[in-house]
This record gives C-alpha cells, sequence and structure tokens, in this order.
DNA sequence: ATAAAAATACGCAATTCATCGTATTGTACA
DNA sequence: TGTACAATACGATGAATTGCGTATTTTTAT
C-alpha cells in the first residue's frame, strides 16, 4: 500500500517526486522502549524514510526524560511497559515540561485502563506495535500536523467511551423525551433493580413473554444487549 | 477475532498479488450523498478496488433508509449535510433496525457538534471527504473488521473531549474496606460495564472458568444472585 | 513453616436470557 | 379512515448465566 497524500509526501517518499519542498526540515523522533527486538522493529520501520530523523533512544522513561533535556525532539514514540518508570508516567511528566511535544503511544496491550489513563496523560495518539511501517509512519505524520492518531480497535474503545458517557450538553434544550415509552421505562426500572422477567411480569401483571418483548425494544433502541448495558444506557441519560 | 494484513490486501491492491483470495466475498457498500459532484468523487476514490462493491447510491437519508430496506449493504458511506433527511437522523434510525450495519461518516465538515452526534447516532467513522482514497479504502476495511476511524482532526477533538471529561477518579480511599478482595472489585467493575465472562476473561487474561468462579464468591459475600443487584449493591457501598 | 485466603481452572445441570419469528388489540394522528 | 405505534402474548432456539462440586497453585499472614 502507498499512501499517497501528496503534500504529505516528503514524509513518505525517499526519492524524486517532492523536489521543491527540499527545504522543509526534518520530523525528529526519540523513542523509548525497552525491550531491543521491539525497538529494532520500530526502528527498521522508520528506516529509510525522508522527512523522519530518529535522534536518540531510551530503554525507560527516566532515561527518555534525562536525555530529552539535552536534545529535545518533535514527536516521542513511547513504550507503555517499561521499568523504571513506565511511559504513561514519563509521559505526564515530558508533557508538564514541554507542553509541546507529541507522544505517541506505542504498545502491545489495548487494555481500557491503559488507553484512557495515556489519553489523560496527554498522548495525541495510541497505536498497536503491530501496525504496518505505513500507518506507524502516517501516524506521525498526523499528530505532526496537529491531529490525533489510534488503531482502529483504540478507535472504536474511544468512541464506545464518549457514547457511555453522561452528556454534559450545557445547552440541552431539549428534555429529550426518551425515545423510550412509558411502559418500557417501567420495564427498564424493573430491570434496575435486579429482577428477572417472571418477577418482573408477576409485579406488572404481564406475561413473561410481553416482559421479553419490552426488553427487546429498549435493546434496539438504546443500542444494547444485556441488562446491564441497558440500566447504564438509562441512567446516562437521566431516563431513570 | 483477528483478521491478518494478509487478507487485508486485497482491498488495497488492484492487480495480481492475491489470487488465491479471490474467493472472499466482498464488502458492499451504499452511499448516501445529494451533490452529484461529491459522489462521483466518492465514487472515483473507489473504483477499480478489488474487495469493494458499491451496491447503491442515494440522494438523501429517506431515500437511503428505503433502498437499504431491498438491498442491505455491509458498510454506508453517509454524507451529513442532505436534504429531506440528514445523515444523523438517518444513521441513528438505520442502526435502530439494522443494528450490525457499520456507517462512516463522510463530510465536509468538522462541527464539534456534528461530530458528537454522529458518534452518539452510532456511526463507526467519521472521515473529511478531502482524505485520500486510501485513507477512505483503509476506513472501510478497518470498520468493517469491527475497528473504528476517525480523521486525524476528528481524533484529535475525540481525545481532547475525553480529557476534558469529569474523570471518575475517586481516590478516596474507602473507609469501608469492602468484604471483596481486589481481584474481585476488578471483575465488578468488568461486570458494571455490561460485559460478558467471556469479554472479561479477555480482558483479565485468565479463563472464562475463573471469571465465573469470581463471581459466584461475589455474589455470595454481596447476598444476591446476578449481575445487576451486584452491580447495585457495589456502587451502594461505594466500592465502585 | 504452616495455615488461611485468594486466584486459578473445569465439569455438569438447571435456569435465565437474547434474538428471531408471528400475531392480536387498542389508540393516536393526519 | 387508514397507518403507525404501543402494548400485549407465545414459540423456538441457541447463548449466557447461575449454582454446585472439586482441585491446584500462589500469595498472605501468623
Amino acid at each position: 500500500m502507498r499512501i499517497g497524500l501528496s503534500e504529505k509526501c516528503i514524509i513518505f517518499v525517499n526519492d524524486s517526486q517532492c523536489q521543491k519542498q527540499k527545504e522543509m526540515t526534518n520530523i525528529s523522533i526519540a523513542i523509548a522502549e525497552d525491550q531491543p527486538l521491539a525497538l529494532k522493529s520500530i526502528l527498521k520501520k522508520l528506516s529509510n524514510t525522508a522527512g523522519l530523523d530518529v535522534s536518540f533512544t531510551a530503554a525507560n522513561g527516566l532515561e527518555l526524560l534525562e536525555k530529552f533535556e539535552k536534545q529535545q525532539t518533535n514527536i516521542v514514540l513511547m513504550d507503555i511497559e517499561m521499568p523504571v518508570m513506565e511511559g504513561i508516567t514519563a509521559t505526564r511528566q515530558l508533557k508538564e515540561k514541554y507542553p509541546d511535544v507529541k507522544v505517541l503511544m506505542l504498545t502491545t496491550f489495548d487494555d481500557d485502563d491503559k488507553i484512557f489513563n495515556a489519553i489523560l496523560s496527554g498522548a495525541a495518539g495510541y497505536l498497536l506495535k503491530d501496525e504496518s511501517a505505513d500507518m506507524i509512519k502516517k501516524a506521525i505524520a498526523d499528530i505532526y500536523e496537529g491531529g490525533a492518531a489510534m488503531s482502529p480497535g483504540i478507535a472504536l474503545k474511544a468512541l464506545n467511551y464518549i457514547k457511555s458517557t453522561p452528556q454534559p450538553k450545557a445547552e440541552t434544550t431539549s428534555p429529550e423525551p426518551s425515545l423510550l415509552s412509558a411502559r418500557e421505562t417501567e420495564i427498564l426500572t424493573a430491570l434496575k433493580e435486579g429482577l428477572a422477567y417472571k418477577q418482573i411480569a408477576d409485579k406488572l401483571y404481564i406475561s413473561e413473554g410481553t416482559v421479553r418483548k419490552h426488553i427487546e425494544n429498549i435493546y434496539r433502541k438504546l443500542q444494547v444487549n444485556n441488562k446491564v448495558s441497558a440500566v447504564n444506557m438509562a441512567k446516562a441519560n437521566k431516563w431513570l
């Protein structure tokens, strides 16, 4: 695959196609990665790429902070799992002192907690290490230009997080009459109590089948597929 | 599930490199776009691409919904700004009826409200129309495989949104040291998210059987017998 | 060093849940 | 006066959950 955004081509093309942009300075990169093999793999992916300069590497977060003092770079590729000082702490401290540096987290894990801590620490991107060389280069280009980059699976988690977050809609003029019908809200209220279908049926004097159908409709409307998620969604939207 | 890189190549390569995967079914695509020129541009970007089939196009959201009834597709590329029915409403209705369809918003605007409304409506991606053909194709492949895709600028907004969201970081050490062990609390936290046993097992790198046993122990300690009640009990006791 | 607790793991049986149908009745709205 | 929607109800089926038993390894505390 070839990534072909013309204005970015100096980053990806190492030959003749972009002569007129020769004067652009390279993007400088620092890498923090404790595992020699993984480091080698990253370096290989970035090698032979015009427009990118790997300034130095470090084997842990502390070492990176020290070296960065002496030689600052545009971008830092940061592993999360490192001895002495792991990547999230290092990122937080780095961004505190150098707010403009862009940090791209590069890790083998897509654990939710790590992702969100990385985001909170100020990382501009979060990629899985097994991304292709082109994807990593594009991510570097994107965050250098002020954007952000995420692996598809990470992006999905981010979207789901936003969806599940109670919206701080200050100007929410619409009371949003809760897609749900009155009966469905009753059912959901019962679900919230931890009741089973049969118990809800007895409580509302309807059949279990009807309870089931109502819950199907609730799931469809709320885009969920289990009780706990339905209750969460309803609570997030203040429908309960 | 993880789809190997090799299987993706048919999406990006339009010639000879992937003969052995000819039998893979194509990804079917529907496009909703009212401006003829923009539609033409998108079609051009997707043309000559093995693995992708544009099943039909529609000039507004309503038309898309109607056509989709007759011919369902894997992916829908959706413009936001359309007459009769705009893309976000159409997406919400489409996802309500067909929860599995993946919608990729493709628009010229990166207005915050539109982005977040698009996310809330269930879109799996949000790209600016001026993205390269390769980027669009990659986004289609990514969301087809269950991930999400965002233009770098959109991704940045998403990250900033998450950062600006009040984190439920309660480091107030519980005065009541919770009958539950640390591991059990982890399990319960996962339960709270609405995850199934299998998902929790994957997340914590343990077997489903172990998850089951932990949950049994939690139920016993909290004197409950289902997920919703367990979550309620834990919340009531401020253990989560 | 040893006992207790926690974490790991599996099997089996019964129950519950989730998803797909289909169908009838009443009500509201245009 | 239809048409849409809400509410009711049931069947089938496969997936997921729950309850109970057993058992090994690891960690923690005495």
